[in-house]
DNA sequence: AGAAACTAAGAGCAT
DNA sequence: ATGCTCTTAGTTTC
C-alpha cells in the first residue's frame, strides 16, 4: 500500500544548508574518542577488578556491566566526554509496588521471601523491602575507595567523585586534568555509575510498562514480542520533591536502558537499515540534531530548563520513529525535512504538555512538578523563536574541549556576518 | 575465559 | 561532492 506521509512543509534552503552543515560536525572526533575509550576502559576494567575482589561488600562481587548512554548508542555528540555504566546485581526473586501518583515510574521493590544472599545488607527492617538508598551509599563508598587507589594511566589527571545530588541513581566521577599553560584543573570527561537491580525475563514486566513499546508499525509486531520479553532494572532513584513518603525515599525507577540501546542500534523498519550504503538512513542524525538542539537550549536558559534533558528528546525520537516508521521517509537525502519532522514533534507534546514515558505510557515526562509549568512555556517560546529565527542555536560553535591531542582550529563560520543579536535577545 | 567474527562509523583518498 | 577502503572500538559468539 502506499504510505501517507503527514505534511511536511517545505524547509527553507538557509535551514537546509544549516541542518546539513552542523550534522557534519556533531559526531565526536577519532582521536578524542581515542583518548576517551583508554581512559574510561582503563577505568571500568580496573572498578570492576575492585569489586570483584572487595572484602567489605560482597553483593557487589558478582556485579556485571551494561554500557548505556548515547556514546555507546553512537549518538553522542561533540565530545565522548560523558558515560554511563550501570553496574547490574543479580538478586533473589523479586516483587514490587507501584507508588501511587508516579504512573508506574516509581516502584518500592522487595523480595518474595527473606533470604542469605548477599542483599542482605541493603534491606530494611523488615527484612524483605530492598532500600535504594542504602545500595547507592553502598557503591558510592566502594567507587570512592576504589579511585583513591586508582591510577590513571600515563598519569592524565585524576579521578574526582562529585557530590551526591539528592535524586541522581548515579554515582559520578569526573576527570579533572590541568590544561596547557592553566593553573586550573577542568573537567576532561565524566562517568556515571549506576547501580541496578536485575529483574530476570521470566518475571515479566510490570502492568505499567505492559502498554508501552508501541512499535507494531515500525519495527513489527514480532520485534516488539522480542523486545518485551527481556529482563528489566530497577535504579535507585526516588522522585523529585519535598516532603516525599517513607516509601518514596526508597524509591526504585524502572529502567529500560538495554531495550532503548537494541533499538537505537537496529532502528529500522527493515531488518537491513543501515548495514550497506544503499540502505542508509538519517534516523540518528536526527536525534543528534535534536540533542544539540536541546543542549543549546539549556545553554541560554540554564535556569528555567534545569529540567529539560536529553532523555525528553530521545523520547521524542523513538514516539516519531513509531509514528514515521517506514525506512523511505528517513532516506539520507531528506535529512533537513525528517529533522524538522522531529522538531515539530517536539514542538507538538510541549504544546499539549503531554510526552509520554515511551516504555510507561501512563507517565507523562511534561508533567509538573517533574516538570515544572515555567519549563514548559518557556521551552515553548525558545522552540518558537528557534523557528522563526531559522534555528540559530544550530549556529552556534561546539563547547571547546579543555583537553584534545591535537586541538583543532574552529571551523569556519557558516554565515558571513556577525549576527548574534538573533540569538542573544530572546527574551523569556 | 579468551579469541575470533561481526558491526558501525570516522578518516583518508580517488574519482 | 561522492563513494571506496582501511582502521578502530565495541559487541557477540563460540
Amino acid at each position: 500500500m502506499p504510505w501517507i506521509d503527514e505534511h511536511v512543509a517545505p524547509v527553507s534552503s538557509d535551514v537546509c544548508d544549516l541542518i546539513k552543515h552542523r550534522v557534519k560536525q556533531l559526531s565526536p572526533r577519532r582521536p578524542d574518542q581515542q583518548q576517551s575509550s583508554r581512559l574510561v576502559n582503563d577505568l571500568r576494567d580496573s572498578l570492576l577488578d575492585f569489586l570483584k575482589k572487595n572484602k567489605k561488600q560482597p553483593f557487589f562481587r558478582s556485579v556485571t556491566v551494561l554500557n548505556s548512554g548515547s556514546y555507546y548508542e553512537t549518538v553522542k555528540i561533540n565530545y565522548p566526554n560523558e558515560f554511563d555504566m550501570m553496574l547490574l546485581l543479580p538478586t533473589p526473586r523479586l516483587t514490587w509496588i507501584e507508588l501511587e501518583e508516579y504512573h508506574g515510574l516509581h516502584y518500592s521493590v522487595s523480595l518474595v521471601r527473606p533470604t542469605r544472599s548477599e542483599v542482605q545488607a541493603f534491606l530494611l527492617d523488615d527484612g524483605l523491602i530492598i532500600s535504594a538508598s542504602r545500595i547507592l551509599c553502598g557503591m558510592r563508598c566502594l567507587v570512592k575507595n576504589f579511585i583513591s587507589t586508582y591510577k590513571v594511566p600515563e598519569g592524565v589527571g585524576r579521578w574526582v567523585l562529585n557530590r551526591k545530588l539528592p535524586s541522581s541513581p548515579a554515582v559520578t566521577l569526573s576527570l579533572m586534568c590541568s590544561a596547557q599553560d592553566a593553573d586550573q584543573e577542568s573537567e576532561l570527561m565524566s562517568v556515571d555509575i549506576v547501580p541496578a537491580l536485575e529483574v530476570p525475563e521470566s518475571q515479566g514486566w510490570p502492568l505499567a510498562a505492559q502498554h508501552g513499546l508501541q512499535v507494531d508499525n515500525w519495527l513489527g509486531k514480532k520485534a516488539r514480542r522480542d523486545l518485551t520479553k527481556q529482563c528489566f532494572y530497577f535504579v535507585p532513584k526516588k522522585p523529585k520533591g519535598r516532603n516525599l513518603s517513607n516509601t518514596a525515599k526508597e524509591s526504585w525507577r524502572i529502567s529500560f536502558s538495554h531495550i532503548e540501546k537494541q533499538i537505537i542500534k537496529n532502528h529500522g523498519h527493515a531488518r537491513t537499515c543501515c548495514e550497506a550504503p544503499a540502505t542508509k538512513c538519517c534516523r540518528k542524525r536526527c536525534l543528534m540534531l535534536l540533542k544539540c538542539l536541546i543542549e543549546g537550549l539549556k545553554v541560554r536558559f540554564p535556569d528555567e530548563l534545569e529540567r529539560l534533558c536529553s532523555y525528553h528528546g530521545k523520547t521524542v525520537f523513538l514516539h516519531t520513529l513509531s509514528k514515521r516508521g517506514n525506512d523511505s521517509q528517513w532516506a539520507p537525502s531528506d535529512l533537513p525535512s525528517s529533522f524538522m519532522a522531529l522538531l515539530s514533534a517536539l514542538e507538538d507534546h510541549v504544546s499539549n504538555s503531554e510526552l509520554p514515558h515511551f516504555f510507561i505510557p501512563a507517565y507523562n515526562l511534561f508533567a509538573a512538578p517533574a516538570f515544572p509549568r515555567k519549563a514548559l512555556s518557556c521551552l515553548q517560546r525558545a522552540l518558537d523563536e528557534q523557528r522563526k529565527l531559522g534555528l540559530p542555536l544550530l549556529k552556534l560553535p561546539s563547547p571547546a574541549h579543555p583537553l584534545t591531542i591535537n586541538p583543532s582550529p574552529p571551523d569556519p563560520p557558516l554565515c558571513t556576518e556577525r549576527d548574534n543579536s538573533q540569538t542573544k535577545n530572546m527574551t523569556t
